[in-house]
DNA sequence: TTTCTTTTATATGAGATCATACTATTTTTT
DNA sequence: AAAAAATAGTATGATCTCATATAAAAGAAA
């Protein structure tokens, strides 16, 4: 087997690949890939602690707080105390990063649809299916 | 389309399982996953510009001189002199080098099996043959 | 209540990745 | 041959990721 074959390079690659994509989709809002995809679930559901947003994510406690600390620095995130449990905080989207994530979704429908666009229908379901299983083991 | 959807998220979420599993697998040898990675690359030919084997691995120039400084100073890599351009080098696996790597190669087949075990063999060869697809675009 | 344990988040250090800039060569142009 | 352009590799700084350690608070156990 060659390297070149392995599914850890392949797949490292691939995710290369997608992550130059979306960050170039994206690079005039002026947040970072991992930044976009942030606020993005935060869209969904904010006004939660760091522990919430990492098991929502599956990044590390550690990296979760640089990230935030980054995206509170241009101020589109706030963190906010936690009345029910003082070690905690709550992740708020400030309005002006609220703004800027509906944008975002916005473009992370489109840029799906780019990204896949040498696929079919069925391959795209197929292709979707296998990630989850080879996630899930 | 829910984050949890995107693509760009799916992708990033395999490859971080991907590095883990096959960093778990070769831990013991006190490589990291892209050491281990850029190793089996070597180990195929070595003998080459770091140009070249940016290109085989897709790593950028600037990327390749710190992961080629870390194995050098374990002492897996040597830089040696070009005698054709004084501007480039040659990367050379030492001897404790192609050793590790062949041990790697092994390594990394059983690792490859289980990694996909959970697909048979029509789902893997569909998987390999949609994320080349992907990459390819 | 006091002590022990767990939990939440942050700090720190190492590695990987990329953009940009820079140095030393080599190649091309003039 | 001299000047200009291109190329090879490294340096630097920012971001992301993880492992490990730590501080503060909460919860459990004595």
């Amino acid at each position: 087997m060659n390297a070149n074959e392995c599914i850890f390079f392949q797949l490292a690659k691939a995710n290369q690949r997608a992550a130059r994509f979306w960050g170039k989709q994206i690079e005039h809002l002026k947040v970072t890939p991992v930044q976009g995809m942030l606020l993005n679930f935060l869209y969904e559901e904010d006004r939660v602690t760091s522990n919430n947003l990492g098991e929502r994510t599956q990044l590390d406690s550690a990296t979760l707080t640089g990230i935030i600390d980054r995206l509170e620095a241009i101020q589109l995130v706030e963190r906010k105390p936690n009345p029910l449990d003082r070690r905690a905080i709550l992740l708020c989207l400030t309005e002006k990063g609220r703004a800027l994530a509906l944008r975002l979704r916005k473009i992370m429908e489109q840029a799906n649809r780019k990204f896949l666009s040498s696929l079919n229908e069925a391959e795209e379901d197929t292709f979707r299916s296998l990630i989850r299983k080879v996630r899930a083991v």
